[in-house]
DNA sequence: TTACCCCTGGCGGATTTCCGCAGGCCAGAA
DNA sequence: TTCTGGCCTGCGGAAATCCGCCAGGGGTAA
């Protein structure tokens, strides 16, 4: 496990790192830590792939509850028909297969933590018995009539705002309340680019085993300025793919396309913003050169033939005359 | 003289070197040659700055009278009342301070060739006597009453399409067709990039004591990239600037700000035509996208104030609010 | 408390834009 | 020679856009 000083936050424990130098995931980092003596239930919001299981994980391990139990579910992986039985557990006879009685995770969890991602899918119809387990503090298994204590510590992940399915009827708005006690916004990755150099190295570390390759400069400025739209298990599984081929340097050949080469969409939409910002145009001149040379370029596409660029920018004839005639663009300007 | 074989084209006669790569400009060289036994009138058309003198001086030199004058005028930066005594010379008292003759430079040029720069800058009025000139062969000093025989071959240079004077009755149309006999158009430095990275070498070879200095890559694609508006002169003196300043290799932080860094509209442009090509986005997404972010940014630097945002845009703010409702942008989305 | 300035929303009129329709022309195929 | 398909132009109606006007609210200074 590598420790790096000054610049760097990292925390370590039990084999566990959150790696960064952002702002947002220390402000992150700092309000786990300042909890860790609470049991308070925690709700991480996120994108997929930003990291909440392992957030769950540090939570879980620097907490009071360290040494017990840290059950993960993923709600979304479950069938829809077993999720109150794996949740719950069954007793014997409960139905036709149910030959003996089974825990369920809640009870493995018991004295320890239990980390239920995907919350955001987690069936209506559950809600209310989930709400009473974390009240009442035990459960009734599927068939029992036995009431058996479950002391567990909540942590929930969603990776959308549950106040909008709460709003659209479809969360409890109780069982919100409840889980929402603690609630940490997880950053997307292209938030906090600055961390990128950092996971970065810290994957090519795992993935090789001579220790982290070191990387072109313009290929790190090619990850830095990448969107990361899967964020770290995204950016996790290029620095392994990358392992497996590159020899030395990482160079910018070594990247997939889709990251060496800038997307011509986030291309012009920075180019006309530093146009408009620096090149003192108005947002009718900026709009007015565009259309003028998306025009030119059909046309001299379409070798002059008007109803062909037409076709070729998308609009009616009559469209393209009007706007020839409105910026005096009458042959192959 | 540095000769350079394979891609490159160097004719050097007289010390004098047209370096080019480009097919414009051997085209150029090819007609030149081709011409080189005639004595035809040949008008020079490019912008201020594309090396018409050079060409000029090298259209004599390969020519059967390269042994005898080549008198270059420009006539731009003769002041008008002295222009015709300077060609044609004057007689002895042909005015007060006339107190002796004085050859022109059309004598000057005889049994040679002479270079009339800036033609389109020539004053109407001596039109009609450079035409009876070339014609008759013979001058008239001012004030003189004798014939006297002038055998010089005609080069102009023009920095626009003289037929556009012809048209407006700035130039008279017998002296053109007169001059024009062989027109030759010089093509502006961006219509021929390729030949960026000779010139460049060329020029920091003759500035540089210890012949030229190395480029870094980014830097030569920056000075390729540029279009030169002043043309080769413009280069030149960059190049001479440069030689003064750096030290050893050539790197991008060594070139002026406006090479170094790309024209926001450039890049707009550029971006906005691989962005329609490549991304495949009709038209109207195109200029959607733009706008939407036009919007955004103008609303995120006024901190979503709308009055403000719309002052920024340079547009009201009832078509700001139009707008934000077109596109559902509320807040600062 | 009052006055002033600025922002915002609602709304409607004028102007611009989009585009469909009809007709003519041209080139190529039958 | 006729027919067909495509292109282009003129033109007018519907829809979209631009923007001015009015009213209300909030903040600040006197």
């Amino acid at each position: 496990m590598r420790e790096i000083r000054c610049a760097l936050h990292v925390q370590s424990v039990h084999s566990i790192s959150l790696i960064t130098q952002s702002e947002p995931m220390r402000s992150i980092v700092s309000q786990i830590d300042s909890i860790s003596a609470s049991d308070s239930s925690i709700l991480l919001i996120g994108e997929t792939g930003v990291g909440k299981e392992l957030v769950a994980e540090y939570i879980h391990h620097t907490s009071v509850r360290s040494g017990n139990p840290f059950i993960k579910v993923g709600l979304a992986a479950l069938p829809p028909d077993l999720l109150e039985t794996e949740l719950f557990g069954h007793a014997k006879g409960a139905y036709t297969s149910a030959v003996g009685e089974k825990k369920g995770l809640f009870e493995l969890a018991h004295t320890g933590s239990i980390f239920l991602d995907d919350i955001d899918d987690f069936p209506i119809l559950l809600q209310s018995k989930l709400l009473r387990v974390l009240e009442s503090r035990e459960l009734m298994r599927v068939g029992g009539t036995v009431a058996i204590p479950v002391d567990v510590r909540l942590i929930t992940a969603s990776k959308v705002d549950l106040k909008d399915l709460v709003n659209r009827g479809l969360f409890r708005a109780d069982l919100f309340y409840r889980i929402n006690v603690v609630p940490l916004v997880i950053p997307p990755l292209r938030e906090r680019a600055g961390d990128v150099p950092l996971l970065v190295n810290h994957f090519l570390g795992r993935f090789s085993a001579n220790g982290a390759p070191e990387i072109a400069d313009d290929a790190l400025r090619a990850l830095v300025r990448y969107s990361w739209p899967g964020n770290i298990r995204e950016l996790r599984n290029t620095m392994q793919r990358i392992t497996l081929f590159a020899r030395g340097k990482i160079a910018l050949s070594d990247l997939p396309p889709e990251i060496r080469e800038e997307n011509p969409l986030e291309l012009m939409i920075k180019a006309c913003n530093r146009c408009f910002a620096e090149g003192k145009m108005s947002f009718d001149e900026v709009v007015t050169c565009l259309e003028k040379n998306l025009i030119r370029g059909a046309l001299k596409e379409a070798t002059g033939n008007r109803s062909h660029a037409a076709r070729i920018l998308g609009m009616n004839l009559s469209t393209l005359r009007d706007k020839l005639k409105k910026y005096n663009l009458p042959d192959e300007a």
